[in-house]
DNA sequence: CGGGTCTTTGATTAGGTTCAATAAGAGTGG
DNA sequence: CCACTCTTATTGAACCTAATCAAAGACCCG
């Protein structure tokens, strides 16, 4: 929590009017921000069939900016709006009876949230940006109309909050049957995919989040994070330096369902590093060449 | 697994018929199951809002009736409709990649199901009848069409998404949050309200599915689970033999968050055994005897 | 540089799983 | 109707995973 934070309501003013005007106070970052995205950036960046009777460029939709450490808007404020990421990474969180964070997803670029307040027109959970951000917003009042001229979109939203529900039920079945470190190794696969597709290099990346927020998420305690992560660089898999993970077998990863005893570890990481070398002493498995960081 | 499991589609059109010609080796269950619903009746079982400037009975939802173990909908099976439930309970389940069984919900009276196959328009997840059931079947193109004409229903649709996708990240944050004792006094709490509001005692109810099936959806073993509900009736929160619960004291099940240590459980029993019978022999001290929240 | 947050690592403990044995129902067929 | 089987539930004991408590190092920012 950092004191720069404001509620949503007096930032969003604030934000578009600096946007609006051109901030000369800009550090390189808001300036390349757009103001306005049309329907069929929209339904890329949701990765879903786009809209295509729709050139319309009279369906614009507002961006916003917002800084780390921002909140995007707070539980129980009245639910005005949708977000979709257009870059930038953020967090959204329940705050239970005693103020302890339970993190829900860590949205990124493409991302959909707030859907959580439609039911009760308040919002349920809080959204925290994780690195400075640019947001589309969807106004719901808006959307809903926009929903009845263009069937497509209607059945986009509900495709998107389909998708949603098949994502948190997947966390859940994680959460419910799955041990420590499967839970770290899943989380780490489905970052390196996020990156991919992003067009980062989805073999070196940064964490965005504190290991407490991992841990959060992954219903483990920051220290099980810790601990899991060294001991999946220990073995090879990885190569962890802070927030800066490496990975080097993903394969391994997306696999894995329990460590091997700590005993035979040493070996383990010994051929992995022989591999990730290039000094191959055997048949060397596809596609080990992690130290790759350009793509896309 | 019972033999007599039957994929969906065959069974439809086999139940229909059975339904239409008011069959006669009826068991007096299915006689009194209803044909078709209306729009309110649906809106009314859903606890929304009822549209209503729609008092069209040109708008029908057919019914179907599943016996106990039958399936539903399987995992991969091409998405058509959603599923109300007018009676009965099922439970809804993600099988992973070993067989096990991930227990994802337990649908019952008012309930909506199927919506995790908009999306990949194949259902993600394996709905099953864990007791007779009477279904509403609301065929997804019908109800989109519907959408268009009743602005209402589109945002019901909506709304009751939007819930489920709460009702999940509660979910999320109890399996990440939660002992097993507070997850299980939760469950409980949370049934009994739901049979509350279906009309039945709040205070004594069957259970209608296995501790196994409990535990998966807890994240729990099914021993545990056992082992739970043991204790709380041994500190006198419950009564429990086999698949009947008695409630003794909810306030207590809601606020528990860990159970107090089992040298204690003995005098405890006995005063909750002294209240519930109503003879109590002291003031009894408002809810500070063990680790438990302030009732909000 | 110093105070704060974040991370790593160790030692210990406790909550929950696993394995195992028994008992209680429910259903089936002779 | 009873024996037989299969599923479900209960309970105990040993084990183990992950939480907790603690301390020290790394990093960041003013």
């Amino acid at each position: 929590m950092t004191p720069t934070q404001t509620p949503a309501t007096e930032l969003r003013t604030e934000i578009n009017h600096a946007s609006i005007h051109s901030s000369s106070a800009d550090n390189g970052w808001q300036r390349q921000g757009k103001l306005w995205s049309n329907l069929k950036e929209l339904c890329d960046l949701l990765r879903i069939p786009v809209a295509s009777s729709v050139n319309d460029e009279e369906f614009l939709f507002q961006h916003v900016q917002f800084k780390t450490g921002q909140r995007i808007h707070t539980i129980g404020q009245t639910f005005d709006a949708l977000y979709i990421v257009h870059s930038g990474f953020l967090k959204t969180v329940l705050i239970d009876e005693f103020g302890n964070e339970q993190v829900l997803s860590f949205p990124m670029k493409g991302d959909l949230f707030g859907v959580d307040g439609i039911h009760t027109k308040r919002y349920s959970s809080e959204a925290v940006a994780l690195s400075n951000c640019d947001l589309i917003i969807l106004p719901f009042k808006k959307f809903t109309t926009l929903g009845r001229v263009h069937v497509e979109l209607e059945h986009a939203m509900y495709s998107v909050m389909s998708r949603e529900l098949v994502r948190e039920q997947a966390m859940v079945s994680m959460l419910g049957a799955l041990s420590a470190e499967a839970r770290v190794a899943r989380f780490l696969v489905s970052l390196s995919e996020r990156f991919a597709e992003m067009g980062y290099s989805s073999k070196l990346f940064n964490l965005r989040m504190t290991r407490h927020e991992i841990g959060s998420y992954l219903g483990l305690t920051l220290e099980t994070v810790s601990r899991t992560l060294s001991a999946f660089n220990e073995i090879g898999l990885i190569t962890v330096d802070q927030r800066s993970i490496g990975i080097i077998d993903i394969d391994s990863l997306r696999t894995l369902r329990r460590l091997p005893p700590s005993s035979s570890r040493s070996k383990q990481a010994a051929r992995k590093l022989r591999e990730a070398g290039l000094m191959q002493t055997k048949v060397p498995p596809p596609n080990k060449d992690w130290d790759q960081v350009a793509s896309a």
